[in-house]
DNA sequence: ATGTCGTAGCCACTACGA
């Protein structure tokens, strides 16, 4: 089973590149971040046609995810995470697939850093935490997937030096991020390609895709009854050199039945 | 500081978030 996340930044203006990369790569689950729809105005029909059963939780200007799968149900599981019912941006949302819990997440980006949108970014990163601790505790096959808006090392971003103070890779965000997989988790894409140089992002400024500067900050977290069944974890780079395309490429991990 | 997108309110462009 292929599992794919990715970040569309807008899903109303990526809907053809969103339907031409499903058409293209036929991924069995999709987790997608930053709708910036509203409920109502999430494109069922057209995800639909393409072949995909959804759950979305949409918000109107910002955030919003959703989860698609072609082929197996999606049972819902929760639309925020449970313990932070008071938030109001759309950033989780849970469901059962077959055997396996997916979690879609899309963390706060937290600059400017310091300040509140940091602290919320911190504070929405320990609930997601606690709640991921839970979810272990389950003792069943979980994969976390999305935008964490967390740059684990400097081996994950092309020149580390500028972006010591960004809030994306600042020390207090790392270390959440390696107190995250200290739990048990398991990062696919680092676990696959230990010493490769890895990017999901790259920024429309400067023509950052065109010079390879990127980041990695998309990620997946497999919990330890799945991690064995992890048999590739890549990234759909060549979708970033697509016309009107988001700035995240989509990732994705494929899990043997 | 800058660069470029997508969305909202509103029909020209500016503000905001990323």
């Amino acid at each position: 089973m292929r599992i794919a996340t990715y970040n569309v930044n807008g899903i109303t203006a990526r809907l053809p590149v969103l339907l031409r990369w499903l058409e293209e790569t036929q991924p069995d689950v999709v987790c997608l971040q930053e709708l910036k729809a509203p409920q109502e105005k999430f494109p069922e029909q057209a995800i639909r046609d393409a072949g995909y059963k959804a759950i979305w939780h949409g918000q109107k200007s910002w955030n919003g995810v959703a989860i698609l799968s072609r082929t197996e149900e999606i049972e819902e599981r929760c639309r925020v995470l449970p313990d932070d019912p008071e938030d109001l941006q759309s950033r989780y949302i849970e469901a059962r697939i077959k055997d396996i819990v997916v979690g879609c997440l899309y963390l706060p980006n937290g600059n400017p850093a310091p300040g509140p949108k940091f602290d919320y970014k911190l504070g929405w990163f320990k609930r997601f935490s606690q709640h991921a601790q839970q979810l272990l505790n389950e003792g069943v096959p979980v994969v976390l997937a999305g935008d964490y808006n967390a740059i684990p090392t400097e081996k994950d971003v092309y020149k580390p030096e500028r972006w010591t103070e960004d809030a994306l890779f600042r020390p207090e965000t790392r270390k959440a991020y390696h107190n995250l997989i200290a739990q048990g988790w398991t990062d696919a894409i680092r676990k696959l390609h230990p010493d490769e140089t890895v990017y999901t992002f790259w920024d429309y400024f400067r023509d950052a895709y065109g010079r390879n500067a990127g980041l990695r900050i998309d990620h997946f977290l497999l919990s330890p009854q799945l991690a064995p069944r992890l048999q590739k974890a890549e990234v759909d780079r060549f979708v970033r050199g697509w016309e009107k395309t988001s700035d995240h490429g989509p990732v994705w991990i494929e899990i043997q039945d």
